[in-house]
DNA sequence: TTTAGGGTTGCATGAACTCCACATGGTGTC
DNA sequence: GACACCATGTGGAGTTCATGCAACCCTAAA
């Protein structure tokens, strides 16, 4: 389903050694379309094993502790809602649900994305034309 | 020149609240888009002053502070240079010319840029898809 | 007993930004 | 003459935010 561009190997880091840790904080778009995709309340440990995936992480799991913070800080804004689920056997886990107000959020982050997106487009336009160098079919990370 | 997508008041930050501080460290693409194109060793506070219409700023003068530090570490790192300008009137000034290094690093950027340019785009489809609402032709900030 | 599933907190680090203050020098103004 | 303001460069303190690591709790299965 995602399939990113993501470096993999060292050699390719070196490649995108400007990638550094830019494109963080976007963790919480990554967490809303998890969510809204399921349609149904997800754990946070499942939320921590599928963000690995999304086009964010790239494969790279993230750390559990930071999604909790973020699940944490989103439930605080409204964004989610948490429940306890104690099952007779098992230890109790939460269960995280979207809210109305997620789900607006989520539609407001597909067109701050859009706007992020223009303004890499426009930068590197700007930097092809400084460099004299046509921009060829994103060539991404091609190494 | 640079016309980008920049919310330009509060509303429009509202709009785009999840915006934030996201996408920021891009200055330094930017300061290296600014010398190539000028292609004549610039002073710091002409790269201020153009960087505040650059994408990443959109109109908002960044902090000179922050620019000249950003410009100390880029000489630290080989992609510019710096020398003294003593003229006989006025104060000295810096003059920042790019070096081959910060012409490469340039065009690595231009690589990395479409990479995460592709990931927001995979990002804004997945969410699109999750909510099941079909993509406009990029709405970005239409308030 | 170890491993995996599931959740949480604390602490340290580091990057980046803001605000503030301090230089120097020129120009303009009350 | 004093004051303000722009041009120009720099340093420090403090904030925010994310990252990463370690530790702690629980249960269940192998």
């Amino acid at each position: 389903m995602w399939s990113s561009c993501n470096p993999k190997n060292d050699s390719d880091l070196q490649a995108c050694a400007e990638l550094g840790k830019s494109l963080n904080r976007l963790s919480q778009p990554t967490i809303l379309t998890l969510l809204a995709k399921a349609d149904v309340p997800m754990h946070g440990y499942i939320i921590v094993q599928q963000a690995a995936d999304s086009p964010m992480f790239g494969g790279t799991k993230p750390d559990a502790a930071g999604i909790y913070r973020t699940l944490k800080r989103m439930e605080e804004s409204g964004f989610i809602v948490s429940e306890w689920e104690t099952p007779d056997e098992g230890s109790a886990r939460r269960l995280y649900a979207l809210t109305d107000k997620g789900r607006e959020s989520l539609r407001r982050w597909i067109d701050a994305l859009a706007c992020y997106r223009l303004t890499l487009e426009e930068l590197r336009e700007e930097a092809s034309g400084a460099l004299g160098i046509d921009l060829p079919e994103t060539p991404c990370c091609s190494i």
